[in-house]
RNA sequence: AGGAGGUUAGCUCAGUUGGUAGAGCGCCACCCUUACAAGGUGGAUGUCGUCGGUUCGAAUCCGGCACCUCCUACCA
């Protein structure tokens, strides 16, 4: 039975960890009734080399909810998926091998590559090779995830599991692009987009973060056409070439003579109009602004609703682009002077431009005073390290800024647990200002599943494009439906843009892959809406926000019924863990030092989207536990032991805990299962645990130690058999209240002798009331009785002797209306506090107040 | 500037219908007690951020303020 001396985790960990695969024992049941489903829409974890500390503390958190779900008896469906796809893999794709994309490149067969153990200059290779090393560098690290997920006992269905770079997702993403095509809620732009220079790609809102930066500001002074001057203020004056116009506000008295009149902007002689506008604050600056295209989004809607012309001086590197000051639209008054000036700026890099024009603004002597210092913050791509741009390009948006009222109120349709954090996802729905923007000019992605025709001038016609009717397709290599290979790229034929969408247009699918949505309805009944989206709260505007926008716009239906906000892993000085930082600690050390129990107690001791800090010594106590829960049910088993007890035995004879004090302590177990039972419903494992836990250490300190002198002594007596069988029961009832949160220990406590009634604890049922039929004592007993107990040891420790040294005597002062109750557990206490029956006397107190006052001699 | 959360023992945190301030760790003292020394028993430690209100009674409810964290926006 149990051959084991002292607890050791290591081994115990990989022998379930096999078994549990091998059984299937976390296998989602198709075809059963749906209302008996918990579905979980797990977050895929991105593949961007390992896992920290973090992934492990959330998931752990979720695996609690499904194993406690489970084993009220639901058919839980806890898929994994890997978000392989997009940026994060090219970029570690880079740095790994020391390679980049080169679409012009042309495929090498047998190309090699090796990984770089420091920075080298990268080395071009073409597009093909480049996905094909991706592709083969996300397996490796998929198994070292998977490991990992193994290892700390997430239970999830290996049977169930997606690669977002995988056909399946592939399809069901583009089939979703296509669905919103159709449905008019997708389409084609040219317009400035948020544009990482660096990737050169364009990203969207979601994407973007803010920095704080240091800045200048420059005042320039602008001629007005027909006399007069002004001041303008600006921190990007390296866009002084792209000014399309000037603005102050209406009633701005300073600038009121120049409206309707043109300012000649300094160094490129650039007549631009003045307008007033309410936009531009006369607090601010000098009150009067250069509208440029494109220096922000402001500038952007200023330009579009007033018609003006587009100045575009940047390249797609962020570059100052050649230019003709011939041109209409960058006419100057002085095109000799404008070219001089702008020779010296042509080609460079936005902030060299910036500190290079300051001279010749102060040569041509318009620079009023020296550029004051500020802080500001700029916009970046979060996952870059160069300010953006706002570049023109051609983009697909889904256009969602014409549902923002009805998404707001969808998302009051799902239950946010905690319930703050809708008001996260409410407060980024109202301020968005910019349609989802889902290409991406990037390479490892899903393709966009269509083709735009060429007309016999050679011009793409963006409007009527062509879909893909076969999914999954990749465009770059098959024609549309009657047309020929011969035909791409040629008058009459047709085209694909090499752009991919944005990863989160298929994550954003996570509960339609699962469900493999169209292709298999009766599937995708069964399992969509997802029960449960957990999840971490700085991806509330991206993956809750962009799910719930999909279904909003598939299905009309919430994707889940509740969410689950998980916190951050702090660092002890309370910031965020993340690889920049260079604070992050690597899970498998961790669970090696204090065993997965260990890490997956500490990582359920916090509550719900609460951030924890990361320290050492919170996984010794859950190390303790585990220990300390492996000696309990080695003390129990050597009890039981020579009783041939089992479980059968144990249900059979639980009407005889004839004990009230055994009684009175099962009806603590009671109140204890029955309150855990509805934290965890509640998702709050936390509060849960905590319960469970204290109920633990009492039994042990507590309960053990009262009873177990009766357990020795009268073991073929009604007595010792009622101390016996609770004893057992309530090992049992721990173990299965434990099971979710430390699905080691138990399974291996489990194994020794109540494998009759389910081979794994984990396919055991949730504790139920068992015995509540029995009419009971009330908790009062055993209160009692661990009151008294506690006295007891209190004066032996004060007197500095052992628990065990025997009482001469001792005098217990009791209320009269607690007297009975004594009688109860009268024997118990004597036995365990080691006093002889003549050393007693009860004196009988009056007072009803509930104190019990004791003196001893030793 | 708007929003969310927080402030309880040296540290990390519970305290969910208002009723004598809690746990773990750490600290101190003691104890080899027939599960457990990787253990056990006991102890010390608090103006519950601050000011005010409601109440017989407030860590808890209401309002003001301060500070911390995060989100969003503005950023000429």
């Amino acid at each position: 039975m149990m051959k084991l001396k002292k607890y050791n985790p290591s081994e115990i960990e990989t022998k379930y960890q096999k078994a549990w695969l091998e059984n299937n024992t976390y296998a989602y049941k198709p075809g059963l009734s749906k209302e008996n489903n918990f579905i979980i829409d797990t977050a895929p974890p991105t593949i961007s080399g390992s896992l920290h500390i973090g992934h492990v503390f959330s998931y752990t958190q979720t695996d609690v909810l499904a194993r406690f779900q489970r084993m009220l008896g639901k058919n839980v469906f806890y898929p994994m998926g890997w978000d392989d796809n997009g940026l994060p893999t090219e970029k570690r794709i880079q740095t790994l091998y020391g390679i980049y994309c080169d679409p012009m490149k042309n495929y090498e067969k047998n190309l090699v590559v090796e990984k770089q153990t420091k920075k080298v200059p990268l080395r071009p290779v073409s597009r093909k090779n480049f996905l094909e090393i991706c592709h083969q560098q996300v397996l490796e690290d998929e198994k070292k995830y998977k490991k990992l997920w193994s290892h700390i006992a997430l239970s999830v269905d290996w049977n169930q599991t997606y690669e977002t770079i995988g056909a399946h997702s592939q399809k069901i993403s583009q089939k979703s692009f296509l669905d919103l095509y159709e449905k008019n809620l997708i389409e084609n732009r040219f317009t400035p987009v948020s544009w990482d220079v660096n990737f050169q790609t364009a990203i969207a809102q979601a994407d973007i973060e803010d920095r704080e930066r240091q800045g200048f500001y420059h005042d320039i002074r602008f001629e007005v056409k027909g006399g007069g001057q002004f001041t303008i203020s600006t921190t990007r004056p390296e866009l002084l070439a792209a000014c399309v116009a000037v603005t102050a506000h209406p009633e701005d008295d300073r600038y009121k003579k120049f409206f309707s009149k043109t300012a000649i902007t300094p160094l490129f002689g650039a007549e631009v109009p003045i307008i007033p506008s309410s936009h531009a604050d006369p607090e601010k600056g000098t009150g009067i602004l250069m509208i440029c295209t494109f220096g922000d989004m402001e500038d952007v809607h200023f330009w579009q609703k007033h018609s003006l012309p587009l100045k575009q001086i940047l390249t797609s590197q962020g570059r100052l682009k050649e230019i003709s000051f011939q041109e209409e639209i960058f006419k100057s008054v002085d095109s000799e002077k404008a070219k001089k000036y702008y020779a010296t700026l042509c080609g460079l890099k936005v902030l060299k431009a910036r500190t290079q024009i300051v001279d010749l603004l102060k040569e041509e002597n318009v620079l009023v005073g020296e550029p004051k210092a500020t802080t500001q913050f700029v916009k970046y791509y979060e996952k870059g390290d160069q300010a953006l741009e706002l570049i023109p390009t051609r983009q697909w948006f889904i256009k969602i800024l014409d549902y923002k009222q009805e998404l707001i109120e969808y998302g009051k349709k799902v239950i946010w647990h905690p319930p703050s954090f809708y008001k996260r996802y409410e407060q980024w729905v109202e301020n968005l200002n910019q349609d989802w923007c889902i290409s991406r000019q990037r390479f490892f992605g899903v393709p966009f599943p269509i083709w735009y025709p060429i007309h016999s001038n050679s011009e793409i016609d963006y409007k009527n494009v062509l879909l893909a009717s076969q999914l999954p397709t990749d465009p770059m290599k098959t024609a549309p439906k009657g047309y020929k290979e011969e035909q791409r790229d040629k008058a009459n034929g047709f085209t694909a843009t090499p752009d991919v969408m944005d990863t989160w247009a298929t994550s954003s699918l996570t509960p339609f892959i699962s469900s493999h949505w169209v292709y298999d309805l009766k599937r995708h009944n069964e399992l969509f809406p997802a029960d449960l989206r957990p999840q971490a709260h700085e991806i509330i505007r991206t993956w809750a926000f962009y799910t719930i926008v999909k279904s909003y716009f598939h299905t009309k239906c919430p994707p889940w019924k509740n969410i689950a906000i998980s916190g951050w892993v702090v660092d002890p000085n309370r910031s965020k863990m993340s690889k920049s930082k260079g604070n992050i600690i690597t899970p498998e050390q961790t669970i090696k030092n204090y065993s997965a129990d260990a890490v997956r107690y500490w990582a359920t001791k916090s509550r719900l989207g609460q951030d924890t800090v990361y320290e050492e010594r919170m996984f010794k106590t859950g190390q303790r536990l585990t220990t300390k829960i492996f000696n309990a049910a080695k003390f129990v088993n050597l009890q039981v032991e020579d009783q041939k007890f089992s479980i059968s035995y144990l249900k059979n004879n639980i009407n005889s805990i004839t004990e009230p004090v055994d009684q009175s302590w099962l009806v603590k177990l009671e109140v204890l299962v029955e309150q855990a039972s509805s934290h965890l419903k509640n998702f709050e494992y936390s509060l849960s645990l905590d319960l469970i836990e204290k109920t633990f250490w009492i039994f042990c300190d507590n309960y053990l130690e009262l009873i177990k002198s009766r357990t020795y002594q009268l073991k073929d007596k009604p007595e010792g058999l009622s101390g016996l069988l609770s004893l057992d029961y309530s090992l049992y009832l721990f173990l299965k209240l434990f099971a979710p949160y430390l699905p080691y220990i138990t399974e291996e406590v489990w194994s020794w002798r109540y494998k009759e009634e389910q081979n794994s604890i984990h396919n055991s049922k949730w504790p139920t009331p068992l015995i509540s039929d029995k009419k009971f004592t009330s908790k009062e007993t055993i209160e009692l009785a661990f009151s008294i107990l506690e006295l007891i040891r209190n004066e032996k420790s004060s007197q500095q002797k052992s628990l065990a040294t025997e009482v001469k005597t001792i005098s217990i002062t009791i209320p009269s209306n607690k007297i009975k109750l004594f009688q109860f557990c009268k024997q118990d206490i004597l036995k365990a506090g080691h006093i002889p029956e003549k050393a007693l006397t009860i004196l009988e107190s009056k007072d009803k107040e509930e104190s019990y006052k004791i003196s001893l001699t030793l």
